[in-house]
DNA sequence: CTTTGGATCGTCT
DNA sequence: GACGATCCAAAGG
């Protein structure tokens, strides 16, 4: 069933953990693809150095200022695409940064969907820039309705979040390191390193 | 297994 | 003009 777009109008910190074992469907291609969310990580905005929306909204920024169960995605380091699912209340821009996830189906169409041979299957989406790739999101879907939309959708497949979630400082991060806001499935192989 | 460095360009100052 | 919420191959142990 879809998640509600009230679930996600919370605080990033609070949902972040929730949202692991939620599924992300998409239904822009031939076959339905399909994926896990294994590891996340929260971005708490105005009040969040780390956060891409720490000064403010601006022209790349802007969605995550926006309503609750939407995409914001952006381009780094020259040529990646990174997703997040913005949360909270508007104004706040909070969001969720989606950095692993499992293969669930279209395990064809996502391994072709990268670019490089992938050899094992717990290296297709095992990273933010990787399962973008493979799940077919770049810059196009930036905003994309994640709640009420037509191609990329939020549900909730009867998958409880793990009781006691792995939890660790974010990674790649130069400001706001100090804060333990990364959370991921313990033991999951579909990991962007090691819990 | 771990470490290191190159690729590559939109965004903001 | 500097730099990044990354990935990958190559080299070393």
């Amino acid at each position: 069933m879809p998640i509600a777009r009230e679930m996600l109008a919370r605080p990033a910190v609070q949902l972040a953990p929730r949202l692991l074992g939620a599924v992300l469907v998409s239904t822009v291609g031939d076959a339905e693809v399909a994926i896990r969310l294994t590891e996340v990580e929260a971005y708490e905005g105005l009040d969040d150095p780390a956060s891409h929306a720490f000064r403010g909204p601006t022209r790349r920024t802007g969605v995550m200022f926006g309503p609750a169960g939407h995409l914001y995605c952006y381009f780094t380091y020259g040529m990646h695409w990174c997703a997040n699912a913005v949360c909270g209340d508007e104004g706040e821009g909070l969001a969720v940064l989606l950095r692993a996830v499992a293969p669930l189906t279209g395990l064809e169409e996502m391994r072709a969907a990268r670019k490089l041979k992938v050899r094992r299957e717990h290296d297709l989406c095992s990273g933010p820039a990787k399962l973008c790739q493979a799940f077919g999101v770049t810059g196009v879907h930036d905003g994309a309705d994640i709640v009420d939309g037509q191609d990329i959708l939020i549900v909730d497949d009867g998958t409880a979040p793990p009781r006691r979630p792995g939890n660790s400082v974010r990674i790649g991060l130069t400001a706001g390191a100090e804060h333990p806001w990364r959370w991921f499935v313990p033991g999951d192989p579909n990991l962007s390193r090691p819990g």
